[in-house]
RNA sequence: GCCGGAGUGGUGGAAUUGGUAGACACGCCGGACUCAAAAUCCGGUGGGAGUUGAUCUCGUGUGGGUUCGAGUCCCACCUCCGGCACCA
């Protein structure tokens, strides 16, 4: 073998790793762990084995996060870089059921052929580690998690979760009592007027705790999808409200769900992001999600009737500006509300409504609709009775459902307010920016305090415009929804007038408090997650439903709960959307569904987890897997999360939301409950771009195979026909997919490696082209042929010392090459090394000094190739456990340096200088440099600029 | 509409805190080797001016600004990508 032959280097090197485990991670218990290192978690997100198998983009980050390892372990850390499998989901059992198999057999295939790419990357994982989210042994613990959340509640008295049982100890000793979803002390004036928990039926018992649960059950409003017989996620329907997958109808209506309560932690969620490192895009994505707001809840009572509505509003300080009200459709008091002549045209309008999908709702956001109730509402600051309205730009889920509307100061109360003929009434006063833009824009009534109108180039003066504004509002097209001074707004006990909005805001709030009218409150726009579906291919819930009610939990002992053989998984389809939906496990045998227990027959929840589910806590099951008497060992847990989690997470961005709030919700629970110790799961996460393609379009606007494109003149043919080009994700529908497979055999892992990192920085979305790639290939082959005679196949590496410049060369490498490493720029890195291998094509030999340290840097990035050349270099021990090379102070700096001189800003020449020369010496040898000189004749010199070894400024003029 | 991120040669990209714009690579051009080709090696390669050369000049999406000096900072705008979208 004297030619650089890749495929045979590569299939010794994998075998050899494979048979000596080369890579096993070893933790607190293990031989030979050496509990005095220190360690590095480094975290890939959970992929999930489609039957499409890997394109080239899917492996950026595992081949990121693999260097990162790598070279991890060379600097002397131990490292746990694991990998697993997250299997279960609603696309397995599709693709199943399209294919007649069963969801087991074509998910295994798909880990199998997806495990057979990964491992074709040479990727450092510990195998022995490996996790998949449909085995029982790992699902058993998915279940527990399940039970952990089901017998917690959250106490808001200390902000965390609590086992449930203390809470029903306090009841049973009449210690508490509940009210709705709070707990009331005896100290509180409404005690006497509850009922003691004695008194409360087996039924009542769980139906009371459900409402303090982390896991209870719920009526909620959800994407029914009949056809496929389960609920669908926001995700998964379409703009149309129908289903992406088979384009069925959905129809939103309340169904019996788990919900897990995130929303108790919407705070915690929101505050302790600012303790982790991840991007600040990703954390804003995060914080939007969460939605915090801040404002105040105040009860306006109904006129000719015992009732208040509550509102919440963010601008409490526009209460005097709240011409009329708007209830949800759905809002519960609507029939109450409504007057015997409105009934016709409020039905009417709830049952559009309802009919009309979310999506839909929100898709036209230009006209709003609505319907007088026939009622009115009694506006509490003022005394004014108000209209009470409905319309279906109030959502029930947001605040009460119920709205003040305040026209001039809200854009869709004010749309709202125009089209219905409702009072718009100022009490904000707009800046004058605001009411200049409103000119520049064209939005400002035309001519409004422009002097002597056109041509004198006065515009509208800010004190013209303000009084326009205030007399006439709906002059302007838009309402001002911007901060200002308050203006009629006061009663007999408050005014707002004059105080700007922040300021405004307190005094009202604190009025409305001392009234107890109203009260400050903070609401969050996160909701609570919906946690069950009716498919097959998913966890069982640990829980068994009795004949009175009684919602029992599975005793831990009797995990797992098995899902159960059945002989159709096929969803149950059901054309009419009135009925309740079916799940796939009452297709269970009775044996399953039922179960008796202490002479009382319960039946199995039928419904099955989400996805999301088992992604949850994966990172935590890597510590310790096959570990069946807890989840994860305190000890393992502790020396692998301590102190701030996962020490790097990669991963694509669009789990920034949704894997990454459900997870860090579950820690912080289990965090609560003193199973892990670090409140974060996840210290530091970055998120590597995507890998995208060119596809290309004939004049039917069909894709044509991307490979099979001409290029002339910057012009795109296939088979003669122009086509056109675009860039996008890579795809088989794109027709512009390339395998990793395809790629590794042409060129080998290394060179595929190091052309997935050298395309660009791993955070950046990069273009593929797999023309570049010989580039990579190149440097490896001279990279050979520095080392390896190939007529002789005998080492050309000898014991000799390069000289001066080339010891320079190989340390200011180093140097740079280990920063590049540290910021995670291996384009860089890979740059500097073919700078270095470079130096030494068409040198009789190469150096040893130098040849050792340019196989531990490549070590990371190309390990076969290091491998072999390690070897060869007459080493016995792997490559991936040796040192990282360290920079030689005395070869970074130069003795004579080369200055840039300046004059006035602009390059005119370079000196050299001994590398301490004083700023003197250097401006006196500037000065007279060739190019520099005429640009400084007849000139007085003003000023001198020095960047200490960079450059020298003369200012002169 | 709102909120993020990004625009640098023919191409992917480099320039870490404001200090030589274009490292490295692809492509292209020229040369060496060869009967020839491939591979390899050597040289060139942002635009314009300059007979060659030194050199000059323009140049990091557009237009302004701050600065001795701006790809980098500030303001306005354009384009592309991502997220959210009646959240009161």
């Amino acid at each position: 073998m004297n030619t650089y032959d890749f495929s045979a280097i590569e299939a010794k090197w994998q075998k050899h790793w494979e048979e000596h485990r080369t890579f096993r991670a070893l933790g607190p218990g293990d031989d030979g762990f050496d509990p005095k290192k220190p360690k590095k978690y480094v975290l890939d997100m959970f992929p999930y084995p489609s039957g499409k198998g890997l394109h080239v983009g899917h492996p950026v980050g595992y081949i990121g996060t693999d260097i990162v390892s790598r070279y991890a372990r060379m600097r002397g850390y131990n490292v746990l870089h694991p990998m697993g499998f997250d299997a279960f989901g609603l696309p397995a059992e599709q693709y199943a059921i399209e294919t007649g198999t069963h969801p087991r057999v074509s998910t295994e295939a798909n880990v199998a052929n997806m495990l057979r790419q990964l491992k074709a990357c040479a990727l450092s994982y510990d195998w022995d580690r490996e996790v998949r989210t449909i085995d029982p042994e790992y699902y058993k613990w998915t279940q527990w998690i399940f039970l952990q959340l089901f017998h917690s509640w959250f106490d808001p008295s200390v902000e965390k979760a609590r086992p449930i049982a203390e809470l029903v100890a306090r009841l049973e000793k009449d210690d508490v009592r509940l009210d709705g979803g709070e707990v009331v002390s005896k100290s509180d004036d409404r005690f006497a007027s509850l009922r003691a928990w004695s008194e409360f039926s087996t039924a009542e018992h769980h139906a009371a705790l459900g409402r303090f649960r982390l896991a209870y059950i719920d009526d909620v409003p959800v994407n029914w999808c009949p056809a496929l017989g389960t609920v669908l996620a926001n995700e998964e329907v379409t703009n149309e409200g129908r289903s992406e997958r088979g384009n069925h109808p959905v129809y939103r209506r309340p169904l019996k769900q788990w919900m897990l309560r995130i929303t108790a932690y919407a705070e915690r969620l929101l505050q302790d992001l600012n303790d982790v490192d991840w991007s600040e895009a990703l954390k804003l994505m995060q914080r939007n999600w969460i939605g915090r707001s801040e404002g105040a809840r105040v009860r306006f009572p109904v006129v000719g009737a015992d009732r208040e509505v509550e509102v919440y509003t963010t601008r409490p300080d526009t209460l005097f500006g709240a011409t009329y009200m708007v209830l949800a459709p759905e809002h519960p008091w609507v029939d109450e509300l409504t007057s015997a002549d409105r009934k016709a045209d409020v039905d009417a309008y709830r049952k559009t409504a309802a009919h009309r999908s979310e999506l839909d709702r929100q898709a036209d956001t230009k006209e709003k609709t609505g319907v007088f109730t026939g009622g009115y509402a009694t506006n509490p600051v003022n005394g004014k009775q108000i209209p009470i309205w409905i319309a279906d730009y109030v959502l029930m889920g947001y605040g009460t459902g119920a709205i003040m509307a305040v026209p001039c100061h809200d854009t869709r109360d004010f749309e709202f307010a125009q089209k219905f003929g409702l009072p718009i009434v100022p009490v904000v006063v707009p800046t004058d920016e605001w009411l200049l833009e409103q000119v520049a824009t064209g939005a400002a009534p035309e001519g409004v305090g422009s002097s002597a109108g056109a041509g004198g180039g006065a515009g509208a003066g800010p004190d013209a415009l303000r009084a326009a504004y205030l007399e006439s509002p709906t002059s302007f097209q838009v309402a001002f929804t911007g901060h200002g001074k308050g203006i009629h707004s006061k009663n007999d006990e408050v005014s707002l007038d004059g105080k700007e909005t922040p300021e405004a805001k307190r005094t009202i709030v604190a009025w409305l408090e001392g009234k107890g009218i109203g009260r400050g409150e903070v609401q969050f726009k996160l909701r609570d997650w919906l946690f069950s579906r009716q498919r097959f291919w998913g966890e069982p819930f640990p829980i068994l439903h009795g004949p009175d009610g009684e919602i029992r939990a599975v005793d831990e002992s009797d995990l797992p709960v098995v899902l159960p053989e059945i002989e159709d998984y096929k969803p149950i389809p059901n054309d009419d959307p009135e009925q309740p939906p079916q799940p796939s496990l009452s297709r269970a045998k009775d044996s399953w569904k039922f179960v008796e227990l202490d002479g009382k027959k319960y039946v199995r929840e039928l419904n099955t987890m989400p996805q999301w589910a088992g992604s949850c806590w994966y990172y935590l099951r890597y510590l310790d897997p096959r570990n069946d008497d807890v989840f994860v060992s305190p000890e393992a847990e502790q020396y692998w999360m301590s102190p701030n989690g996962v020490d790097l997470y990669v991963g694509g961005a669009e789990h920034a939301v949704l894997h990454l709030l459900y997870a860090r919700f579950w820690h912080k629970v289990l965090f609560d409950l003193g199973h892990v110790s670090t409140k974060e799961p996840f210290g530091r996460l970055y998120n590597q771009g995507y890998i995208q393609a060119y596809s290309y379009q004939d004049a039917r606007g069909i894709y044509v195979d991307a490979e099979k494109i001409e290029e002339k003149d910057g012009k795109f043919f296939y088979e003669g026909e122009p086509v056109t080009r675009s860039l996008g994700k890579m795809g088989k529908s794109l027709k512009n997919s390339v395998t990793p497979d395809d790629v590794m055999e042409q060129y080998g892992c290394d060179t595929f490696r190091l052309y997935e990192m050298y395309l660009g920085p791993l955070d950046q979305s990069k273009t593929w082209n797999t023309q570049a790639i010989v580039g990579i290939q190149r440097f490896l082959q001279r990279l050979w042929r520095n080392f390896v005679d190939e007529e002789s196949g005998a080492l050309r590496v000898v014991d000799e010392t390069p000289d001066e410049e080339m010891l320079k060369l190989l340390h200011k490498t180093i140097h740079g090459a280990t920063d590049d490493m540290d910021g995670f720029r291996f384009n860089t890195t890979i740059a500097k090394l073919i700078e270095l291998n470079n130096a030494w094509v068409g040198r009789p030999s190469l150096p040893r000094v130098v040849a050792d340290a340019m196989v531990r840097m490549l070590a990371p990035l190309a390990p076969h190739v290091a491998e072999e050349l390690w070897q060869r270099l007459g080493n016995e021990s792997s490559v991936s456990r040796a040192d990282w090379p360290v920079a030689e102070e005395q070869y970074l700096v130069d003795d004579e340096i080369e200055i840039v001189v300046q004059v006035l800003g602009k390059k005119r020449g370079t000196v050299r200088v001994a590398a301490g020369a004083s700023q003197e010496e250097i401006q006196s040898a500037a000065m007279e440099v060739d190019t520099v000189k005429p640009h400084l004749e007849g000139k007085t010199v003003r000023k001198v600029i020095y960047v200490p070894g960079k450059l020298l400024n003369i200012v002169a003029n």
